[in-house]
DNA sequence: GCCAACGTTGGC
DNA sequence: GCCAACGTTGGC
């Protein structure tokens, strides 16, 4: 089993918004970088574990915790002309991008804010705390995600 | 709103 | 294949 971390907007699509949809599941679509396509086609499994990241605001955090639930297929916005995610070079003969489904396990009751994650010892090498990385599909261990479920658990 | 970091595009 | 220009991300 593998461990994640998405990235997203609340304002675009929240964890809210994932407890709200059927069965608490949706499509983790629009991603729209090679690396994480890559990741979400190749590597991903129903059963992985998915922390979910709110970026932007006042207070950026981890909210919660899914799982995936249909593994790495083809994005089929991609190639839906009315669709902010369309791309004219992507086809259903021919996909040029993935999504996967997640269903929502829990949201934490407190969100681990990005500034209370660099305080945690045992999390300086996690990718979301490294400068620069802007990556929306990001690899976490599974220590990493051991550390952050009893953090918010707690 | 600023800006650092990084990805993509396209001319050559 | 190089690299400048431009676009995007996302914290602050």
């Amino acid at each position: 089993m593998k461990y994640w971390l998405f990235k997203t907007e609340p304002d675009v699509f929240s964890i809210h918004d994932l407890a709200k949809s059927p069965a608490k599941t949706a499509c983790w679509e629009g991603v729209r970088n090679y690396q994480a396509r890559n990741m979400l086609r190749d590597e991903t499994k129903v059963g992985d574990r998915v922390l979910i990241y709110h970026s932007g605001g006042t207070s950026p955090c981890i909210a919660g915790v899914a799982s995936i639930a249909k593994a790495g297929y083809p994005d089929s916005h991609s190639w839906d002309r009315k669709s902010k995610y369309y791309d004219s070079a992507s086809s259903p003969e021919n996909p040029r991008w993935y999504m996967v489904d997640v269903r929502l396990d829990q949201i934490f009751p407190c969100p681990l804010t990005l500034a209370g994650l660099r305080e945690v010892k045992g999390l300086a090498e996690m990718g979301l705390l490294r400068k620069g990385n802007r990556l929306s599909i990001q690899p976490v261990t599974k220590g990493e995600f051991a550390i952050i479920v009893k953090l918010a658990v707690k």
